[in-house]
DNA sequence: AGCACGCCGACT
DNA sequence: GTCGGCGTGCTC
């Protein structure tokens, strides 16, 4: 026992800075202890950091235990955990536990599944066989062909841990750390010549940070050359970090990877996992044992001592910013982490955000370009403008447009129709008197589901039943207005009689087992017409497409959000990949009022780079990100007014302390209500990072004690690098 | 965030 | 008399 000193404790609070506790126990940074915390007891870690000052020594309290089930949390870990708590002015406590699997952050120990196999001994191979008993005789028969998992010696008999145990004592078998089985590669398919320069590109740069933009065109082959150069990375015994948009971690992505390197752990991580389960894998990763971490933005903070590639796949994806709490940017915190530990780091899009084309001017990243098809036959498609000013719409969709559907009905080939849900929604409307069927609780309108006869909230999940006659004037003739998924299927089942149509929203995959339905009908070939959201955008592969249209792509137009014009622009570049990824030359329509604006005409000529090139004008002009940094303090309260005044208070006293730093607001957010909270923001603009964090750094304490004044009913968050208006 | 303490309204 | 509503303050 050595003496009595004081270390330093992170808990999961909302307060800043650590709590000093009395040890005779040797702790050192990232271990796991049980402190006592005001009258509870919570689970807490050790950490480095600087005490705080004035704390008499006598009001400490001790240490209660250590837990030890698993080595100190590695420093590496502790100084990502540091970085985000500072870059996002998060308490470091909050911060470090958001970071850890559940499983870590309760005030208890923790069972790991042990990971040793059986195997015999020296004096075990000398001995005879058992004669008796099948189970032992069976069990004898499996180790003979080679070490067993405990999981493989349960399969082989339901006795096997009395026997094991047994034999164990009489030294027959011994229970030791696998082996590292040597990687296995399955055969591959061949790279184009593209695909083969950036692999070479990337190849070269394994021993350093290097910041990779791998810019492929959908039907490119970007996951090809990733799982070439993981093999790289694994051939040389390193680990590999992949993050994906939480719609792509599916089992046909995971598939692939362990079906490519079917002798390496491919561990997937994401929030859907069972404490256990994902625990299990974090520790795998940790402690060195799996090769391949797979998962969405929670990853990030994986522990990997022998990290030696991170790629971030889709990066231009919206679910890699966690929207509370903290509020962090899962491929932001890759890039650092990437740049701290000297590895390389590739961002995969065939839509980069602008973030990252900035840093692509800048030369602060290297662009690799996939600008063919893998598959010479797939052609890109072509893009064709509707222009619904001078059409009649019959259901909203125009003649040129249901008559190619038919044509490609009447030819059997599978076609998309795609809905952007933002900003549009299928309301009931009564043309008497102009109510629109509004949430109670939002600022949005509920959203008609004919089938289950119910108006739902698609904010805040508020739900009820379709009124027969008009709350307000009681007229009983209720029309639905807009265009939804459903509402459209039931216009395509009239206008396209012959057609099998597959539905695809949230609502028919919200089960595992129902996405699975879906993918199996569409390629076994027995759906023509898929209808479709936002889903459709992403990475999905649904073979033959021969023609996707897209019905009102405006909105994104007229979005108050400024950044709406990126993401209608990158939706629908994925949406028209979607179609001719097969030997079928593929056709894109788009109906729009407005064919002469910019977006669309570069969207004719396919030309990504033109557009970014004219938003990122845009911003400069604007002085909105990524050409300005920005920050915002979100505040909500039961009235509008109360959320108003804490930002405006905010703003009068900070003013003076902005230097470089641009103060606008308090302006009600897009979104006012949201599930019975109105919200206001106050958004702070500045040229250099450094100006607005040192901003940020006064703003909290200042934000904390004026918030104290309006009581518990006024809650407020700080948002660095914000993504949604 | 939790949790206790404390000070006012309707009940066995 | 006291059970319990949630405003206020503190956590090494």
């Amino acid at each position: 026992m050595t003496e009595e000193r004081a270390v330093q404790v992170a808990v999961d609070v909302p307060l800043f800075g650590t709590f000093s506790y009395l040890t005779h126990l040797p702790l050192t940074a990232g271990q796991r202890v049980r402190v006592p915390f005001g009258p509870r007891r919570v689970c807490g870690f050790v950490t480095n950091e600087i005490p705080a000052e004035g704390i008499e020594a006598g009001r400490l309290k001790r240490v209660e235990l250590l837990f030890d089930e698993l080595p100190p949390l590695p420093p590496s870990l502790l100084g990502m955990v540091r970085f985000a708590a500072d870059y996002y002015h998060h308490p470091f406590g909050q911060t470090l536990f958001t970071a850890l699997p559940g499983a870590l952050r309760a005030d208890r120990a923790v069972r790991l599944n042990d990971e040793r196999v059986w195997q015999l001994t020296p004096a075990g191979l000398a001995k005879e066989p058992p004669a008796r008993q099948r189970a032992r005789r069976a069990l004898w028969q499996a180790l003979q062909d080679g070490p067993l998992t405990a999981e493989a010696a349960r399969a082989v008999s339901t006795q096997a841990g009395r026997i094991l145990a047994d034999w164990l004592a009489d030294g027959r078998i011994e229970r030791v750390d696998p082996a590292v089985a040597p990687l296995q590669v399955a055969p591959a398919p061949l790279l184009n010549d593209e695909q083969q320069a950036a692999l070479d590109s990337l190849s070269a740069e394994l021993d350093a940070f290097v910041p990779f933009v791998l810019h492929g065109i959908t039907g490119s082959g970007k996951t090809e050359v990733y799982l070439r150069l993981i093999e790289r990375v694994l051939a040389a015994g390193r680990q590999v970090l992949l993050l994906v948009p939480e719609i792509n971690l599916t089992p046909q992505l995971i598939e692939r990877f362990t079906g490519r390197f079917p002798a390496t752990r491919v561990v997937m991580l994401h929030s859907h996992l069972a404490d256990g389960e994902r625990l299990n894998g974090w520790v795998d990763a940790w402690l060195g044992r799996a090769g391949i971490v797979i998962g969405t933005r929670l990853a990030v903070f994986t522990p990997l001592p022998r990290l030696g590639l991170i790629v971030v796949d889709e990066e231009h994806d919206g679910s890699f910013k966690q929207q509370d709490g903290l509020r962090y940017h899962a491929r932001d915190l890759a890039v650092w982490r990437a740049s701290q530990e000297r590895v390389p780091i590739v961002l995969g899009s065939a839509t980069p955000s602008l973030e990252t084309m900035a840093n692509v001017a800048s030369g602060r990243y290297r662009r690799l370009t996939l600008s063919r098809r893998a598959h010479d036959a797939a052609r890109l498609p072509a893009i064709r403008l509707v222009d619904t000013r001078r059409l009649k719409l019959v259901e909203g969709l125009a003649e040129p447009v249901i008559a190619a559907l038919k044509a490609r009905v009447a030819e059997g080939e599978m076609s998309l129709v795609f809905i952007n849900r933002r900003g549009f929604a299928p309301v009931v409307a009564c043309h008497e008197c102009g109510w629109l069927s509004g949430c109670p609780r939002c600022s949005a309108k509920l959203v008609v589901h004919l089938t289950e006869r119910k108006m739902r909230c698609h904010h805040c999940g508020w739900e009820e039943a379709v009124p027969h006659a008009c709350p307000d004037c009681g007229n009983v003739d209720l029309k639905p207005l807009g265009q939804g998924t459903q509402r459209l299927e039931a216009a395509l089942a009239r206008l396209l009689p012959e057609a099998r149509l597959l539905r695809i929203d949230r609502d028919t995959t919200r089960h595992k087992a129902a996405w699975d339905e879906v993918y199996r009908k569409v390629h076994a070939g027995e759906v023509d017409v898929l209808i479709g959201t936002q889903m459709l955008a992403k990475g999905h592969d649904f073979g033959a497409l021969s023609l996707v249209t897209v019905l009102n792509a405006d909105g994104g137009l007229y979005s108050a959000d400024y950044r709406a014009g990126e993401r209608l622009f990158a939706q629908l570049l994925q949406v028209a990949g979607r179609a001719g990824r097969a030997e079928a030359p593929g056709e894109v329509l788009v109906q729009t009022q407005w064919p002469e604006h910019p977006l669309y005409q570069a969207l004719l000529r396919h030309d990504f780079d033109g557009y970014a090139q004219v938003l990122l004008d845009e911003r400069r002009m604007a002085g909105f990100p990524p050409v300005q940094h920005q920050a915002m303090l979100r505040a909500d309260a039961y009235e509008l007014a109360m959320a108003s005044a804490f930002l405006g208070e905010v703003r009068e006293q900070a003013q003076p302390l902005a230097d470089g730093v641009l103060l606008s607001g308090p302006a009600p957010a897009l979104m006012v209500r949201l599930a019975n909270r109105e919200r206001a923001q106050l958004v702070f603009e500045a040229g250099s990072r450094a100006a607005l964090h040192a901003f940020l750094e006064q703003l909290i304490p200042l934000a904390e004690r004026l918030a104290k004044a309006h009581g518990r009913a006024l809650r407020w968050s700080l948002d660095v690098d914000p993504q949604e208006m």
